[in-house]
DNA sequence: TTAATTAATCCAACATCGTTGAACAAATGA
DNA sequence: TCATTTGTTCAACGATGTTGGATTAATTAA
């Protein structure tokens, strides 16, 4: 156990269950700590924005910053659950394969499919793990994380990392990702992002024949996604 | 700056901007660590609870933990523009004055009051700090708190503690607390929690010479409170 | 199934970095 | 005003996290 990283959340806990403003001294006696010690933590916490310090008393608080951290009230169990009928709903207008992906990192994986009853269709397995570039979904995740966007960039020439960058604007003011034979040949797939309390814990997809499953095609499944969701 | 401080939140950011579902090495990568020292840290955080591991893959996710260190969305700066009206109608209904305090550490501050058109009315003054023994608000404070209550608990003697703790119970099974000239004679107060997604965020409180505002009229402005929040 | 590869975990010596206490400054109260 | 409490600063010490290499486990390829 890092002694450090429990003093932290120690002391973030004691602010958290004790009104949110409190002294240097009450955590220093409730932890058992040096108020010095305590005043270092609370530092390098205000540094990093987690804590402030209130205007007229010279006590601590946690901030909203904490918030970014925070995954509680995302249903990620419940994703499956919430977006079978969506997915199946997709296939069944469109008649072609559609898949529920979530992030993990630098890659994607698979969570759910729902593949039309037809001989030509896509198949991906479920849990195995995608790269980012060069999918729909991929470009997707991409273009809402900036982080993961430079991430993926690392290696890429200059010029590859600017014709990059402007599908992701591309793709933000669309609102959805295209893939167009760029993954593997005759694959054509689709891609829209899922949010929830405006961060994107989902991205859907729809892969079909290149020959049948066109532009326009995917715009309309776009369009009706919108209305579902 | 403490390092392993800002070391364990560039780690829990990374995992939260990165999908919530990331290996050690990507991590290790990005921030440009040892795994081994990685792995440490998620080792400490994961014994703390505030991270998990996947079921199927070796990856870490951040848990629903950190959600009781977040206190954005809790309308403290709006606390007042909220209840004042409330406080308002209790000072015009009750003739008394009504105040409205929130917990910092061991003691408790008014943010807010309303005094009643009178000449014999109590009055407190704002921003000063109280002790949470002996006065309605505390006792509310207190009973919410079983942390805060243990902490006040200490130097009191057995009898004591256990007086205390039976006054606790009663005001959670009440829903209000009561001061009968405990800290002040001739003073009388009743005490009703405000909470906020499950958490008591302020308390309301109301203040009046024993021999009018009597343990009836108190009743009778808990009633009135209950209705218009 | 075995080999090869990658990822995760363990370990012990080292050196960093947080801790300590005392002294100082600022705020509060008498 | 002085006395008291509380918050902040500082430098030397020593506890504790870091490092790289070795080990083990899990994947993938043959």
């Amino acid at each position: 156990m890092i002694q450090s990283l429990k003093r932290t959340f120690d002391i973030l806990e004691y602010i958290a269950s004790n009104g949110n403003l409190v002294r240097v001294n009450d955590i220093a006696q409730a932890l058992g700590l040096q108020k010095t010690t305590v005043h270092n933590f609370l530092v390098s916490l205000k540094q990093l924005g987690y804590v402030e310090q209130d205007e007229v008393t010279p006590r601590y608080r946690i901030t909203a910053k904490i918030n970014q951290l925070d995954f509680s009230g995302i249903p990620y169990y419940d994703l499956r659950n919430k977006l079978k009928p969506v997915i199946e709903r997709l296939t069944l207008e469109s008649n072609e394969t559609s898949f529920l992906a979530i992030q993990m990192g630098n890659y994607f994986r698979y969570e759910w499919k729902c593949e039309p009853a037809r001989s030509l269709r896509i198949s991906l397995e479920l849990g195995k793990e995608f790269e980012m570039r060069h999918t729909a979904i991929g470009k997707v995740f991409m273009a809402y994380s900036p982080h993961l966007s430079n991430t993926v960039s690392k290696g890429l020439s200059e010029s590859e990392i600017i014709a990059q960058n402007k599908e992701m604007k591309q793709i933000l003011e669309r609102g959805y990702a295209l893939d167009l034979e760029e993954y593997e040949k005759e694959l054509h797939c689709v891609a829209i992002p899922y949010f929830y309390k405006n961060r994107i814990i989902s991205v859907i997809g729809l892969s079909g024949p290149a020959h049948r499953f066109g532009e326009k095609e995917m715009q309309h499944m776009v369009q009706l996604f919108k209305t579902i969701i």
